[in-house]
DNA sequence: CGCTAGGTTGAGGTACGTCAAGCTAAGTGG
DNA sequence: CCACTTAGCTTGACGTACCTCAACCTAGCG
């Protein structure tokens, strides 16, 4: 059928067997597709939605804002991310979803999402697993934040999206695409925009990555991920019965 | 019967009804108490768990570690908190789960919830809610750590506290228990120990609050609210059907 | 060919960290 | 009941990672 899950399936995949059943049963969800251009909103701050969001294309971030205008991102969204199960569950959202690039997403009804969990509680669980793991990459990043320096911070995110793109197949030869401004990095990481660029820069001329027109290639794993303090049990890479 | 899930119910209806079956139905899992120590491991960090855990007394912590010693906590829990679904879902510990103070848990296996979850799916919503909150409490605290000032991030921490101890019933007169030492709310604010004494002093001397022998009482709510940047939605304090 | 968003670089300021010392209060053994 | 210990709190002096402001540079685009 429609490559529209492929990602979702393979994300699904790695982390525990899905019967032909279950994947039947994802593609006969009532999923309606629309596009969003970069620097929208794909969901609002404080809105309430009735439908959960599935990344198709493109590159989304779950984004905060204070009153003077700071911002701060909380994780970066790749395709096959389901990106809004928190509305299914909360009835407000407390945070935006936004768009960093272009993208394709596409929604499917509460309702038939709720149908689905009750009828199959294993893709339930598998689904509900997703949120887990959005949650242990975001508990990261408060260690990360918090005890970590600006250096260190860059090369754990940049670890992370190379082997979360890496189990979507959408990585290779330790390249992945980023087509994200520096300024956008700093509200991830949580600095300044002069800082950033000076810390990736310092990250270019040590030779631990090559960084430029929208794509990022490691070139020292090894001391890249020593760097960062990088250790990837929080992705939950394991496969097995969940 | 016990007043064992007292706290756990008055959190579950806080935001959503529960039916007078869905409250047997919990009580009469196969809860299993222990106790725990100040500064033991509740559940150890890179385990494998087989039962999920709820607090019953006392006041727990994630917590995560660097190599060289560092340590970060990510949440502060209390009574009435379920402080391991992730193990339901997740089949490694990406975390561990320190006892602050002396504590009171109740352990329930994974098989027995996962078919509560299954055959009372409105029930297995509401526990996922919970998990849900608690990754929107973690991600405001990325926000937090992220953006935000010494004196910014202790007073959230505060008024959150205040919140989350009023919905189960164990905070009065903007007073709350808290038993934690200073070198842990450091650990939880990404600051020095040294750094977060100055930062408590003053939130003492500018008559925000009172702090001593275990207890925080805010005396100027407004102000220190205003302080933190302090915006309750995330807390989904709101009830409805979920 | 000019405009604009994004990237780069420099200079000076500040919110923190680190180290170190001394204090306080609670618990412990004698 | 008192010396001793110990964990936690407090304060000072000094260092630094990062911020702010400001200028300039670059590449893509109409």
């Amino acid at each position: 059928m429609s490559a529209l899950l492929d990602a979702l399936v393979l994300s699904l995949e790695r982390r525990d067997r899905l019967s032909d059943g279950e994947k039947e049963a994802l593609q006969r969800l009532n999923w309606q597709t629309a596009s969003f251009s970069a620097a929208s909103d794909i969901i609002s701050d404080r809105s309430h939605p009735t439908r959960s969001c599935l990344l198709l294309s493109g590159m989304a971030a779950r984004s905060m804002s204070l009153a003077n205008g700071d911002r701060q991102l909380a994780i970066l969204h790749i395709p096959g991310d389901f990106i809004d199960l928190h509305g299914l569950l909360l009835k407000v959202m407390d945070h935006a979803i936004i768009a960093m690039t272009d993208c394709r997403v596409a929604f499917v009804p509460h309702t038939e999402l709720r149908q689905l969990i009750a009828a199959m509680p294993h893709v339930g669980r598998l689904i509900f697993t997703m949120l887990a793991i959005d949650a242990a990459i975001e508990r990261n990043w408060i260690l990360t934040l918090g005890r970590k320096r600006a250096e260190s911070r860059l090369a754990n995110l940049i670890c992370e999206l190379y082997l979360r793109y890496e189990v979507v197949g959408a990585a290779e030869n330790f390249a992945f695409p980023f087509p994200v401004s520096q300024a956008a990095v700093a509200d991830m990481l949580g600095l300044s925009a002069v800082h950033t660029n000076r810390v990736i820069g310092h990250l270019r001329s040590s030779g631990l990555v090559e960084w430029g027109r929208g794509t990022i290639r490691i070139t020292d794993w090894r001391a890249l991920s020593e760097l960062g303090g990088f250790d990837p049990v929080y992705l939950n890479l394991t496969k097995g019965p969940r």
